[in-house]
RNA sequence: GUCCCCAUCGUCUAGUUAGGUCUAGGACACCAGAUUUUCAUUCUGGCGACAGGGGUUCGAAUCCCCUUGGGGAUGCCA
């Protein structure tokens, strides 16, 4: 059977990359009927912390990856450690330096690893150190402690990043030390920056938490990092976790190295945004608004998901999108100002508008349009004539939803006002 | 410096394992047009790549070599 693992070090939140590296782990695992442990390496003792192993559990229980048994915890067996590099020193593999116990590795030895994805890489131990196993301070060196525990744990296939390479030989080295037959290895390519450098706080967001912060969906956030380096073939690109485990195939990945595209983010979201319904985005959407300092009741804030989630590109672009919705305290945006108001004969159509809306008693979208076509008609106006400038009115905005649902959700009082304050107290021409 | 990984549109990729069906397909982005009496959505079209040079072969994006370029590793971090 099939048994991998995910082992993060609780020394800062889930990076996008581990995240990735956790997402194939468990379609592999998944895929093959096997089993999918997390290992926290968390032997820094300084550096580690429980605070951060919460927030990287819960991160990927978001993401819907959920793993086999109780977390192994590095810290918690640092004397199997010291047992078997004792054992090692005793059979004169290794040496003491100091309080640290080094291996001694063999010169002009030629170390083959038959990668899943890269296929033969081939090392030279002259070019590998002896290896730290114990350092002085008995906590053990991740190359020693990382191969106990994943021949403790029986594990099968060591997946991980291409910047593991240069350890496999040195770990082989210690299974080899301790009579033990290595997994199979899979290094997968990196994750890069927009500009093909590491991925690193200088490119803005780097950890799932702070996408998920920024309105991210968790099948989004999955779907993306899935395909970095994985196709599910003929063309297919929105895939759900589910799907992706009936055909995922280690050998099927790809060994070049990927960049980060936030466009392409942004446009899945936006994808799995406009198939929620609107009750599942209320929630995610009044946290939005709440921090935004912004209150509301839920039914009109149901409805303005209503008419915005096919517009919205994560859930946290609603807060600007609707905000003159809520509160007096909105922008105006100068350029539409002066594109749709400051317009000839444009605010005298506003007050024209505004007058024939007066009339109306139930202030539906069909009656406001109704009366909207009445004026065009009658002044042989274009919509565009009207329409723009209504909206710059109402919202400050040159976009927005259907002019006629937003007077609507707005309502007529408040519609009335501004469009009357905007006609009045903007620059004449 | 040394060792290792990699190289198809701006980006993610299909095609490379078994060389011909590839005048290289799709997606994001971008640009036009259509629809929407409106921004957006949607639809249609466009732009746009096999890094360069040598081989092997009847034939190479696909195989080999070199160069160039990018990335990683060279910690008693993980």
């Amino acid at each position: 059977m099939t048994v991998v693992r995910f082992a993060p070090s609780p020394t800062g939140f889930l990076h996008l990359g581990s995240a990735r590296t956790a997402i194939v782990n468990w379609l592999y695992a998944r895929h093959t009927g096997g089993k999918f442990l997390l290992r926290v390496e968390d032997t820094d003792q300084v550096r580690s912390d429980a605070k951060f192993l919460e927030e990287i559990l819960e991160d990927l229980k978001w993401m819907g990856l959920d793993w086999d048994g109780e977390p192994i915890y590095q810290s918690k067996r640092f004397d199997v450690y010291k047992e078997k590099a004792e054992s090692l020193l005793a059979e004169g593999k290794a040496y003491k330096e100091g309080d640290a116990i080094l291996y001694k590795v063999e010169k002009g030895r030629a170390i083959e690893i038959d990668d899943e994805i890269h296929g033969k890489i081939v090392f030279n131990t002259d070019e590998i150190k002896d290896q730290v196993m114990m350092k002085s301070d008995g906590s053990p060196a991740y190359n020693f402690c990382c191969v106990v525990d994943d021949v403790e744990l029986g594990i099968t296939h060591t997946i991980r990043g291409d910047d593991h390479i240069s350890n496999t030989p040195k770990q082989i080295l210690f299974y080899e030390a301790l009579g033990e037959k290595p997994p199979k290895f899979a290094h997968m390519p990196l994750m890069m920056g927009a500009d093909g450098a590491k991925l690193s706080k200088r490119h803005g967001a780097v950890s799932i938490e702070e996408y998920k912060k920024d309105g991210f969906l968790p099948e989004a956030m999955a779907n993306y990092l899935m395909l970095l380096g994985w196709s599910p073939g003929e063309g297919k690109e929105v895939i759900s976790l589910e799907e992706a485990v009936k055909i995922f195939e280690l050998k099927n990945m790809s060994d070049v190295q990927a960049r980060f595209d936030d466009q392409k983010l942004r446009w899945f979201n936006a994808e799995y945004i406009k198939t929620q319904t609107t009750e599942d985005l209320y929630p995610l959407i009044k946290k939005h608004l709440d921090d935004g300092g912004i209150t509301a009741e839920e039914d009109k804030i149901k409805e303005l998901i209503e008419l915005y989630k096919v517009r919205i590109k994560t859930t946290k672009d609603f807060v600007d999108l609707t905000r003159s919705f809520f509160t007096e305290e909105y922008p105006i945006d100068e350029k539409g100002l002066r594109k749709y108001i400051e317009k000839e004969g444009n605010k005298e159509n506003l007050k024209i508008f505004a007058k024939e809306l007066e009339k109306v008693e139930d202030f539906t979208p069909e009656n406001i349009e109704t009366v909207c076509r009445k004026i065009m008609e009658e002044k042989e106006l274009k919509a565009a004539q009207i329409i723009h400038p209504t909206r710059m009115a109402i919202s400050g905005r040159t976009d927005g939803a259907g002019l006629f649902e937003m007077m609507q959700v707005l309502g007529k009082e408040k519609v009335l006002e501004r469009m009357k304050k905007t006609a009045v107290l903007c620059p004449p021409e």
